[in-house]
RNA sequence: GGAGGACUAGUCUAAUUGGUAAGGCAGCGGAUUUGAAAUCCGCCGGGUUUUUUCCCAUCGGGGUUCGAGUCCCCGGUCCUCCGCCA
């Protein structure tokens, strides 16, 4: 959400933020209410002050044990234009809040403008990709039947995934391993629920945009979540926190629900885009002079991570038609897939400035007083499972189909190498 | 699913049985002090505003009333208990 202020007076950056996008604008409906809103909250105030003065007048003069009729009386009157007025009010505040649940985040000034993802820019590229002597698999016939789609397809239908015996056991390797290489960077481990209600999921930005994209529990309208962004933000949903509680550093786990509706027949082979995976979600809340620091900070970590598993990955910096909804800059981390020869998105990190902060009421105190500000928060996946599972079996396959570990792998399980194609 | 209780500012706690939100703590600024503690003064929910002022604000939404933290209705969250359950 943008400030009611900054919407005021800067209207053509919102028209700009929202062009960029690719999302429609209704700014200049939204200043016209604004106007109407204004004009309704002057005319209430003096009537309300009228009648709090008449208030004080009927219960002193009640108190002498005198007459207040034609006090009463002006006063009902008061009362019934007020609730005329007021009505009124009432329908274009909620229409303004409706809209303003609607604008997108405006991009920082050094994203690219661009409609699509054909204008990111990489930023870094790390690491060799290897080449092999024999055609490299795809990691879904690396897999065989550890990537079981028969029955997953007969438990829930197509796009997800069962994994069966090694792969089954590396993805529960690889979680344990991301789970303590956070935990040792000193943020702190969260378990978080995996549903969330409608309001949870509008203060992260899904809702109401992306509200078809969501799994629902209707009975209780509750979302299974698509990130553990939400549940790991709303924790501080409408807390007034002390400056020295910041910077907040939390990360959880949480499977991932996402219906992609209208997704099907594109990059839907094996693992790569599928209804549920499991992910590692890092979630900051720091001062706002922080924010760009931390962006880069935790980029460097989610780097770091990816040299561990020894794969080949190249840094985006989003362009504004692929920056989603509520991010004001965002870091694609892509890893080479060597079966399938391309790049695999499994991590994006995100900076909200205060746009999820203002959603969700999230605000600090200053130490050296003053208001309350709200906090600005970050997000990023570190990381998204079943694409780094993908490219680690297919790059470091082996001309036998045989799976090379990483070293930080083959020291949890035990083994330098998985799998083989029998 | 059922019963009862609670909800006031960052936090804790008041408010004449309906009369217009009072304090403590924490925090911030200042005075005092060699320094600190203690003490004293100011600030300490939101909007608007030139400090003033005014309006709003007691979990959310309605209602009764000249006037609602207080009475009534609907909903939420938390706590306790019962039921069901891994």
């Amino acid at each position: 959400m943008l400030d009611r202020e900054f919407l005021r007076n800067e209207p053509e950056k919102v028209r700009a933020a929202a062009k960029n996008k690719g999302e429609p604008c209704l700014i200049d409906e939204w200043l016209e209410l604004d106007e109407r809103r204004r004009g309704h909250l002057g005319e209430t105030e003096l009537l309300r002050r009228r009648r709090n003065e008449l208030s004080k007048e009927v219960s002193s003069l009640k108190k002498e044990g005198k007459e207040a009729g034609s006090q009463i009386l002006e006063s009902k009157e008061a009362s019934t234009s007020l609730s005329t007025i007021d009505e009124e009010l009432t329908v274009v505040d909620a229409r303004m809040k409706e809209m303003e649940l609607r604008f997108p985040n405006i991009p920082d000034p050094d994203v690219p403008v661009g409609k699509d993802e054909t204008f990111n820019s990489v930023i870094k590229s790390s690491g060799e990709i290897r080449t092999y002597k024999f055609k490299p698999r795809a990691h879904w016939e690396l897999m065989g039947e550890h990537l079981d789609s028969k029955s997953s397809g007969m438990i829930t239908g197509s796009n997800f995934i069962l994994l069966r015996g090694w792969a089954a056991k590396l993805q529960r390797i690889l979680i344990n391993w991301m789970m303590d290489f956070h935990s040792d960077a000193k943020m702190e481990e969260v378990w978080t629920p995996f549903l969330a209600t409608r309001e949870s999921m509008t203060v992260t930005g899904q809702i109401p945009k992306l509200e078809s994209d969501m799994y629902r529990v209707e009975k209780d309208d509750l979302f299974l979540v698509p990130t553990g962004e939400v549940p790991l933000t709303n924790i501080y949903r409408n807390s007034k926190l002390l400056e020295k509680d910041l910077p907040i550093k939390i990360f959880g786990y949480s499977p991932c629900f996402r219906r992609e509706a209208g997704s099907y027949g594109k990059d839907t082979r094996g693992l790569n885009r599928v209804h549920q995976f499991e992910k590692v979600e890092m979630v900051r809340m720091v001062k706002p002079e922080n924010s760009e620091a931390a962006l880069e900070e935790m980029a460097d970590h989610v780097g770091r991570m990816l040299e561990l598993l020894d794969l080949p990955y190249r840094v985006s910096l989003l362009a504004t038609g692929d920056l989603s909804f509520a991010a004001a800059k965002c870091y694609d981390f892509e890893v080479w897939s060597a079966g399938q020869d391309k790049w695999l998105e499994v991590s994006s990190i995100s900076n909200f400035r205060d746009f999820q902060a203002r959603r969700g009421n999230i605000k600090f105190k200053p130490s050296a007083g003053g208001k309350p500000e709200f906090v600005h928060t970050l997000n990023g996946s570190g990381l998204a499972l079943p694409r780094i599972m993908a490219a680690l079996i297919e790059n470091g396959q082996t001309k036998s189909g045989k799976i090379d570990l990483p070293e930080v792998l083959a020291k949890r399980t035990g083994t330098m190498t998985l799998g083989g194609l029998s």
